[in-house]
DNA sequence: GGAATTTAGGAACGATCGTTCTTGACTGGT
DNA sequence: ACCAGTCAAGAACGATCGTTCCTAAATTCC
C-alpha cells in the first residue's frame, strides 16, 4: 500500500503542541513546524490539511491526553489544597496546559471549534473542583453557589499560570495557590 | 517648523490598543495598523520607530491611562465584593484590560520590557486588593498571607476575563466574582 | 517669496508567509 | 517484474510580512 511513513503521527502532534504553546498560533510558521516536527511540508499538508488543521489536532490531543489526566487528578484529590497543589505542580512541569491557555486567549475568540474545546475542557475542570469542594463541605447543597465558586477557582488556576508565564516566581504562585486553597477549605462555603 | 501632522498621536495609540488587543501582536500587520489608525506608513515609522515600538507605546498608554484608573477604583472600594464588581464591570465594558491580558500571555515571555510593565501593573493590582483585604479584616497582620491571597485574587480576575474572552457568559463570570468575594469577605483571612 | 524642514502619499524592497506542484524513492499486490 | 499507490525532498507559487525610499505638499523662518 505504498511507501511507509518516516514519522509518527502522534509524535508529530505532540511536537506541534510544544511549538504552538511556546510561540502561539500566529507566531508559528509552517517552516517552524517542518523544522521542529521532522515532518516534511508535503506530508504535513497531506496528513493535517493545513496549519489550522494541525493546530486543532494538537489542541485536541493536548486536551485529551495532557489536560484530562490533570483534571482527573484534581477530581481525585482529597481537598482543595491538594487539588491546587496538583494542578500547580503539573503546571510548572511539562507539558502543563500552556496550549490550552494560549488557545483560550488567542484562538477561541475567532474559532468556534477551538472555543468549544476550550470551554468544554474548562467546564470539566470546574466539575472536578466542584466534586472536591462538595466532598469537603458536605453541608453545602447550593449547587449554584458551588458552580460559581468552581468557575472562580478554575479562573484562579488559569490566572496563576498566566502570571507564571509572565514572570512571576514559582514560590509566588505556589503560595498564592496554597493561600486560596486554605481560604476555601477552613470555612464552609 | 514643517508641515503639521494630520493625526493625533494619543488618538493613534488608543486605536492601536484596540487593534492589538483584538488580534494580538503577531496577528496584527502594519497594514492593519495603517488602515485602523488613519496614520500612513511613513508617519507611523517616523513617530513610533517600528511595529514593536508602537506596541510598547500602546501597552504603556493602556497601563497608565486605562488599567491604572481601574486599580485606583479597586483600591478605593469598601470591600472585596465591591472591588470585584468594579473590576469585572470595567472588564466587560470598553476598554477593559484585554491588551494587558494578551501582553502577559504572548509578549511578556519574549520581551523583558513588556514583562516588566505587565508585572508592575499586576503588582499594583495586588497591592490595591491587599489594601481592601486588610481594611476589611483589621485583625490580620500576616502580610505574607495577604500578599499570597492578593496574588491569587489578581489571578482570579485575569482568569475570569480570560474565560469571558473564550466564551463564558457575563452572568457566569459575574456570579463567580461575587462568589469568591463572598468567600473572602465573610470569614477572616 | 524662496530656503529649510516636516509630513503625507505610495511605490517598492527583500524576506517570509501558507500552500501547491514536480520529481523521484520506496512499498505491497498481482 | 511490473504496476498502482504512498511518501519524501525540495523548488516554486502568489500573497503578505515589516521596513525603506522617493517625491509632492504644507508649514515656519528669514
Amino acid at each position: 500500500m505504498g511507501r511507509p511513513r518516516g514519522f509518527d503521527e502522534d509524535q508529530a502532534v505532540q511536537a506541534a503542541i510544544g511549538v504552538f504553546a511556546e510561540r502561539g498560533y500566529d507566531g508559528t510558521s509552517v517552516d517552524d513546524l517542518v523544522a521542529s516536527l521532522g515532518v516534511h511540508r508535503n506530508s504535513l499538508y497531506k496528513t493535517f490539511g493545513s496549519k489550522g488543521g494541525l493546530y486543532t489536532r494538537a489542541l485536541r490531543w493536548h486536551v485529551e491526553h495532557q489536560v484530562r489526566p490533570l483534571v482527573a487528578a484534581v477530581a481525585a484529590a482529597g481537598d482543595i489544597a491538594e487539588a491546587m497543589r496538583r494542578v500547580l505542580a503539573a503546571d510548572a512541569a511539562e507539558p502543563g496546559f500552556d496550549l490550552l491557555l494560549r488557545a483560550a486567549v488567542e484562538r477561541a475568540p475567532v474559532d468556534p471549534e477551538i472555543a468549544e474545546m476550550v470551554n468544554g475542557c474548562l467546564g470539566e475542570l470546574d466539575e472536578a473542583l466542584g466534586h472536591v469542594l462538595i466532598a469537603e463541605q458536605p453541608g453545602a447543597e447550593k449547587a449554584a453557589r458551588v458552580a460559581a465558586l468552581t468557575t472562580a477557582l478554575t479562573a484562579t488556576v488559569l490566572g496563576l499560570r498566566l502570571r507564571a508565564r509572565a514572570g512571576a516566581s514559582d514560590t509566588q504562585t505556589t503560595e498564592a495557590g496554597g493561600a486560596v486553597a486554605h481560604q476555601f477549605s477552613r470555612h464552609e462555603i
